[in-house]
DNA sequence: CTTGACACAGAACAAGCGTTCGGTTATCAT
DNA sequence: ATGATAACCGAACGCTTGTTCTGTGTCAAG
């Protein structure tokens, strides 16, 4: 017999605009708005009909409810709990094998077991609320960029790089994945491993260089003790 | 003229303990207490009296407080706020200097301003709840350990190390900070460098060395561009 | 001794809020 | 047509909770 599939259709409208209400309400208040509250936004004119959603989302798993204390709703999943940033974690990136693309349905449907949390304040500024994803880098092939093997990298996705960024890019021609700074040169491009004592690699402009992303933080966990 | 010292009384027994509760509530059930439940707790009879110390706490900027909304306590430094991990940035490192060390003293009293946070996901469990300190790297001279200026390197206090572990020592002979993976052999210790082209430093066991610490963990926030 | 601050108790009040219950409407399969 | 069900409204109830007011004892400065 095959399972029951669950119906497809999920949460409704309402469920939806309640669920995105409780969170923004959430980071602007820091606390759970009420029934009323939801209400209001929620163009909801009575408060048994919130309690009537806000049933249901606590028995599909949305929500968790204190009940008898006001204010007793939040979010099982604290997607973005104030100074928190979850960065998806796509794949690894290795030498010889093409890194994974962030599509953009990859983006808000992925759980927290392959994800990282990264602090508010260790973000730049400029990154913060834009599409991260994050990488595992896999080999030692990211050696001469200061990277190492199992680190966590975490790339904003662009196609253009700046001088001086170091990108991660997918070389075609020579099958081969790496992460490298990046310079526009007059009619190549430089990409310089961090190690001075390593050449760098020049690629004609007519041969194909895929930038996949800027690298804007990288994280590496040392725990090789034990 | 000086500038006025605060008072170093700053807080009284009850309003440490009213601190401590609320932290430990909002641990344990996900919403701050309610007014009364301070009270139950800190054996204080009066609803008045919690509001008059909570008035306090909130003049002295250890909580904010949203009036008229139940359970509108908060503290204003999420120290240990779930899955959070508070680490100390005692100071920079770098050749020619010696680290700061971490006395016990330090630990417990820092600002938000000198320390990151860390996502409990991220860290090698081993490593959780024990009084980790972090360090900036300045100057280029740790690079040959994998570390750039201006990372962040997360240290375990510790006197002695296992081999192959990261550790950050102090050689007084040569009167240097380095950051190097760690070997004891049979009459002397193997400092070795990240990279593999450098040569190990040697040190005769009657040298001195002292390992300030193990490194658990590096975060490099890449912005270079602009 | 008086005054005033500080730390506290207790009670009463009013607002906020979740819950519940009786209805209403619309859809849809029987 | 009928009954079931889901989606909703409005109002009332009552507990929770923050606020406020009056009052008490202490202790040090005047």
């Amino acid at each position: 017999m095959m399972m029951m599939v669950r119906k497809s259709k999920g949460l409704g409208e309402r469920h939806q605009k309640i669920l995105e209400f409780i969170e923004e309400y959430q980071r602007k208040f820091k606390h759970p708005p009420s029934i009323r509250e939801i209400g209001e936004d929620c163009s909801i004119s009575s408060t048994s009909v919130v309690n009537y959603y806000l049933d249901q989302l606590e028995k599909s798993g949305h929500i968790e409810r204190d009940r008898k204390i006001s204010r007793g709703v939040r979010l099982t999943a604290p997607s973005s709990l104030g100074d928190m940033f979850r960065v998806p974690v796509l794949g690894v990136i290795q030498a010889g094998e093409p890194i994974p693309v962030p599509s953009n349905a990859d983006f808000g449907s992925f759980t927290a077991e392959d994800s990282v949390e990264i602090a508010m304040s260790l973000m730049p500024a400029k990154e913060k609320g834009k599409e991260l994803f994050a990488l595992q880098v896999q080999g030692e092939s990211m050696i001469d960029a200061m990277v190492n093997d199992g680190d966590i990298v975490i790339l904003k996705p662009t196609q253009d790089a700046r001088n001086g960024d170091m990108v991660a890019v997918w070389l075609s021609d020579r099958n081969e994945t790496t992460l490298k700074f990046f310079f526009k040169e007059k009619d190549k491009f430089r990409l310089q491993p961090a190690n001075p004592t390593m050449k760098p690699i020049y690629i004609d402009k007519r041969e194909s260089l895929e930038i996949k992303g800027k690298v804007v933080m990288v994280i590496r966990k040392v725990e090789r003790y034990n």
